[in-house]
RNA sequence: GGAGAGGUGGCAGAGCGGUUGAAUGCGGCGGUCUUGAAAACCGUUGUCCGUGCAAGCGGACCGGGGGUUCGAAUCCCCCCCUCUCCGCCA
């Protein structure tokens, strides 16, 4: 959420910025304005009025001591009118402030100088490829077959426990998840980030901390029994550590990792290409959260993305960078980097991470902020980044590595793996 | 699931209708003393909003929401959360 004194002083500078998602949001800045100053107005003017009862009562209190129940009495009549008054005008103040409230909900971040303009996905600016795409000869199988032949995951099997989207690992396939679990893990510790297991339940608090509610309440699962969601990614629950939390400056950078299956209900969008384990309703996901001082945050994000780049190489999975446009950014952030690892069978990039800085979109909703030297306050910048999102890698996997004897387990990955075959 | 207790400032913990934004202790910050530190002593120490160049002034906040009253941390109602005991249980 963008901040009422933020939009007033880059007015130009957030509507020219934000006019990149494709959208004229002009009108609702300027209605932002308005409805502050009239919140402000409503309540210099409230705020005069329970200052003027508090007086009379403080003189009744008096009056009632010294034994002058008259003067007393007299007062309180005074008061009855006052009192009428000033609780329309608390009732205009809340409308007003609601609907303020309701309006800067509605207005997305401001994209970072270097977001593309354009439309969607096709829009992105490559910044960095790595790798040779593998040349597989005739017929390579994608991987939905591959998993088959090998018997290591089984979509059917999960078809009938729970659904589409919830496929079983087994054997040499579920090795090779917690493989890649504790693969990353490891090396983002070693980068220096804290591991943490978080809840994969949350309030609905959190929900609104990172953005999550209410624009895409539809996307998660919900318990409505004890009014939890099902995390969509840790994110929620690691960067809501920080809601309501003043940090110190000396505190930063504040780097956290986690693992946790990831819920998405994904409705309405399954279709041709998410076959397989393309798109899930249930994936892991190890992810790394940042809380860092507005001067650092990018250069922060630029470390996350070398931090990525080296979980791919390390992985030897032909990769590119984009940066999202405006049109594909999405509605929490200032800019996001994604990247793609080349699916050799389906002859598709494929999204497996997607960092981001925030700046103080969530930090402003989280009440996350941080004191300076001099004791002030300052809302801090929060930034996140999959490292890695499990599925489409072990796609890849499978498909870039897949011989005649059997699929290959780069080098880096055998010590977790405890084979070098799959076969 | 059953029964009970409780939610107050960074923490502990008073207050239970009227200068109480809130005693006291601890912690934090500044100072005196000291070669330095500790101890001791003195002072200071919440958040948000409005207003103002500023000093300041005003308002709100004692889990959340509503009510009673001239006046609520204190009384009433609803909700949420935590703890303890019993039951069940990885």
């Amino acid at each position: 959420m963008l901040s009422v004194p933020f939009i007033r002083e880059n007015f130009e500078r957030v509507k020219t910025a934000l006019a990149k998602r494709n959208k004229d949001f002009e009108p609702m800045l300027r209605q932002v304005l308005e409805l502050d100053d009239k919140r402000r107005a409503l309540k210099t003017e409230t705020d005069r009025l329970l200052a003027e009862m508090n007086r009379l009562s403080k003189e009744i209190g008096q009056f009632y001591k010294s034994g002058e129940a008259k003067k007393a009495e007299t007062l309180k009549a005074k008061t009855a009118a006052l009192k009428e008054q000033s609780k329309s005008l608390a009732a205009e103040l809340q409308n007003t402030e609601d609907a303020l409230r309701e309006l800067l909900l509605q207005i997305p971040n401001v994209p970072h100088p270097s977001v593309p303009a354009g439309r969607n996905e096709e829009d992105n600016e490559t910044v960095f490829s790595w790798g040779e795409k593998p040349e597989l000869g005739e017929n390579p199988l994608p991987h939905w077959e591959l998993a088959k032949k090998y018997d290591i995951i089984d979509f059917e099997l999960g078809n009938k426990i729970t659904g589409a989207g919830f496929p079983v690992y087994k054997g040499k396939g579920a090795r090779l998840q917690r493989a890649l679990i504790n693969f990353f893990l490891d090396r983002n510790t070693a980068a220096g980030y804290l591991e943490t297991q978080p809840p994969h339940l949350i309030n609905e608090a959190s929900g609104y901390g990172t953005g999550q509610l209410p624009d895409k309440e539809g996307q998660m699962y919900h318990i409505e029994k004890d009014n939890l969601y099902l995390i969509p990614t840790a994110e929620v629950p690691v960067t809501n550590f920080y809601r309501d939390v003043i940090l110190d400056e000396k505190d930063f950078p504040v780097k956290n990792t986690a693992y946790t299956p990831c819920f998405r209900r994904e409705a309405g969008s399954w279709g041709a290409h998410v076959r397989g384990l393309n798109r899930l309703h249930q994936f892991d996901k190890v992810e790394i959260v940042r809380i860092e001082h507005p001067e650092r945050s990018y250069a922060a994000l630029d470390e996350m993305v070398e931090h990525v780049k080296g979980l791919l190489q390390a992985l030897e999975l032909p990769f590119r960078i984009v940066r999202l446009c405006g049109g594909d950014l999405g509605f929490t952030s200032a800019l996001t980097y994604d990247f793609e690892v080349w699916s050799a069978a389906q002859k598709r990039w494929l999204e497996v991470s997607s960092v981001s800085n925030f700046e103080t979109f969530q930090a402003n909703r989280l009440k996350l902020r941080f004191r300076d030297k001099d004791n002030r306050k300052h809302l801090a910048h929060t930034l996140n980044g999959s490292a890695l999102a499990l599925p489409r890698v072990v796609a890849a996997l499978l498909e870039n590595n897949q011989t005649a004897e059997g699929i290959r387990i780069p080098e880096a990955l055998q010590s977790y793996t405890g084979f070098a075959l799959i076969d």
